[in-house]
DNA sequence: GGAATAGTGTCTGTCAGACAGTATTGG
DNA sequence: CCAATACTGTCTGACAGACACTATTCC
């Protein structure tokens, strides 16, 4: 078969870009300048250019032009598409979750911003669905992954960690048993004689994500 | 942004289409008819046409009409995009897994085959990445999830059920631990005075899925 | 009764959660 | 010394895996 009629299709990338601020999820959104949802809130998104190698490239730029980000961690959601979505033409939405430590993030600016994800506006096209969809993937990978460690820079504390973790799973856990976990599963680095400064007790030491651990072998936290 | 260029990419979806067949897990493949790689094995896939309701749609359609399924489960497994894949033009597989009962599946014929997923053929594209990618999800869902009844029909027997989680999960799991998963979990619903006949032996009792069944709580099997 | 498969009961090691206790800093 | 946080040790209940046992069919 071959295909030598236009498909008309607009091909876009979005992204979910997540970060940890007071404890708390925030997504980063963008005020739309132009049409459609002029004015809208959206997830940062674009077309991909005929010069993107992949949509996983395009995405990378975009989070990096659109939301000031760097040294993020992405994976790719899903993808939304359908005739009506884009009101422009029948459109395809390859969509990817975004982890970005908070320092390497602006600060909020008049169009793009941080939204506790419990508190987010109503977004243009059918965002608020990928939004949504992007964090219970996030939280249910943080369960059995290291995917929450993706919130943090490259050196943190174990409590570091588990304030990660318990952001991404919405829940408190056990300290014995989040170090038990995360040390059965050398899952991390001490860096020897580091540790972290400021407050009046004890510091902690400062460890990094050991080389090649990706997944657990079993559940971390949460009773599901 | 208005976009009045056309992107001229190209949007297909294909389709992992999974079943048991002799207890393994078996694809069905399909030997393309035209270029590009006339000839070579390849995985059920089309055009997304301006009809589709969405890509989901489509791929819908590509199963019944190129590999005649019926009765299946379907989900979206990712999204392979960039400018070499297809040598047409700069092209996104939108991919997605199905998983078929062997009985809603005709007999091979020359343009359409099964193979076991351990013993296929090269494939075109990149065709084989996206099995294997598929072969991967389902034995990582199988773990934790209903997603091996899709395997079966309506009504199967606890028998025939822990051979579609074995044949996922690729490894043998005990008779006792399994039915105590399964009872407790309440996943099934016994099909009262239902049993299997033939075979000179107890007959099992039938069973259906429970409604609303969907996900387990914990790890089902392997020591993964 | 025998072969074959369906289905049940019980023991045991492992592990997550709870929680109490110890350690180390600044003030 | 106290406050505050970092870190450790131990008990206990729940549960998966192992495996022996019973049940029911056809021949």
């Amino acid at each position: 078969m071959t295909q030598d009629i236009p498909q008309n299709i607009i091909t876009t990338v979005d992204a979910v870009i997540l970060t940890m601020q007071e404890g708390r999820l925030h997504a980063v959104l963008h005020k739309r300048p132009n049409a459609p949802f002029e004015g809208a809130w959206a997830l940062p998104g674009g077309f991909i250019h005929s010069e993107d190698g992949s949509a996983e490239d395009a995405v990378g730029r975009v989070i990096r032009e659109k939301a000031q980000a760097s040294g993020f961690w992405v994976e790719q959601l899903a993808t939304f598409s359908g005739p009506h979505r884009d009101p422009r033409a029948w459109s395809v939405s390859i969509a990817y979750i975004a982890l970005v430590p908070r320092h390497n993030l602006p600060d909020d600016t008049e169009n793009v911003r941080l939204f506790d994800v419990s508190e987010t506006p109503h977004l243009a096209f059918d965002h608020e669905r990928i939004l949504q969809a992007g964090v219970e993937r996030v939280r249910g990978k943080g369960a059995y992954s290291t995917l929450p460690a993706n919130l943090l820079g490259e050196e943190f504390t174990l409590p570091d960690l588990q304030m990660a973790y318990e952001c991404v799973l919405g829940s408190t856990l056990d300290q014995s048993s989040f170090r038990r976990k995360i040390n059965d599963l050398r899952l991390v680095q001490e860096i020897p004689g580091a540790f972290s400064k400021g407050g009046s007790h004890r510091p902690s030491k400062l460890y990094r994500i050991a080389p090649g651990a990706e997944t657990f072998n079993r559940s971390l936290g949460g009773r599901v």
